[in-house]
DNA sequence: GTATATGCAAAAAATTTGCACCGTG
DNA sequence: CACGGTGCAAATTTTTTGCATATAC
């Protein structure tokens, strides 16, 4: 749908303007790293994102990839994630709504959800220990207890929409 | 002064108990890895950990190191977290009460914070997404903008309590 | 005595770095 | 046409693993 390319396109504007505004250069592989990942609907990691540019008509190095996904990070076009375990993950970030995050011990399938009370105790917290709080990660912890629950149906739809 | 020795003959005798209830063995390094975390009153790596017992009476290796905070973890007595970096960070957790932290992007610094909200927010979106919810994880990131603040002067004093 | 834990060193996994070459500005 | 970016490979960093030895039970 149309949303969708017009959604890319702000995304490959924002991304430009950051690029000429730091006097960083506008190289083909950064544009098609993040075409990559905004192609995407899930979670992913290095390794993954490397991989798929391999398959595709992309060939990139991973220092090349280690490197854009910084300039992303630096952008708030792309956020990392550390989900408990050595290896980041990533996800793309423009146009998404705030939310967080549930991960299941036993699969390892990353939810989200959205509480906007997480706001309010990020502002309180900020304020009385005089810390200018820019962003936060909250994760939640747990596993669902019936295996074919609509909570799994859920996540299933989600990480392939 | 004496809470503090009772505090930490309690959390022997937790580890004993569950260490025979798993039929694992009542090594001294295990003991003395115990000893040391506890010891402690800051939040440390890996590395930090096997040099301090390096420098003490104690000689372990890393491998047990690693594999005694791994049961020191099973077992409730040691909290571990990804804080954004590649690097593992722990804190002992019996007696304390529950908290989160707050990372300064310019020193790295943690600070701890409690409210209580987090709970509830807890509680309902895991009843909402039927997900049992074992524990969390919230980190706020951010910076202090007055290089003498109070906050500041705050957690040097945390750090060396 | 026997199975489990330890220590060491090697391997694996994730990320960073150095350097020659390429291509954007 | 110069300098920043890329690709590759080597180096670093963090964690895991294999195996011989030691020791708790």
């Amino acid at each position: 749908m149309s949303t969708e390319i017009d959604k890319f396109d702000s995304v490959k504007k924002i991304f430009t303007a950051y690029l000429e505004n730091k006097g960083l250069r506008k190289t083909p592989e950064r544009f098609a790293i993040l075409e990559e990942i905004y192609l995407r609907d899930d979670h992913f990691d290095v390794e993954e994102l490397y991989i798929s540019m391999k398959n595709k008509k992309y060939q990139v190095s991973r220092a090349t990839v280690y490197n854009t996904l910084d300039v992303l990070v630096e952008c708030d076009l792309v956020v990392k994630h550390q989900f408990g375990r050595n290896q980041a993950q990533f996800e793309k970030s423009y146009g998404r709504r705030q939310h967080d995050h549930l991960i299941c011990t036993d699969c390892h399938k990353v939810t989200e959800f959205c509480d906007p009370r997480v706001q309010t105790i990020q502002s309180l917290v900020g304020e009385m220990l005089h810390f200018n709080v820019m962003h936060h990660s909250l994760i939640f912890y747990g596993s669902c207890t019936n295996k074919n629950c609509e909570h799994r149906a859920n996540f299933q739809a989600r990480s392939q929409e």
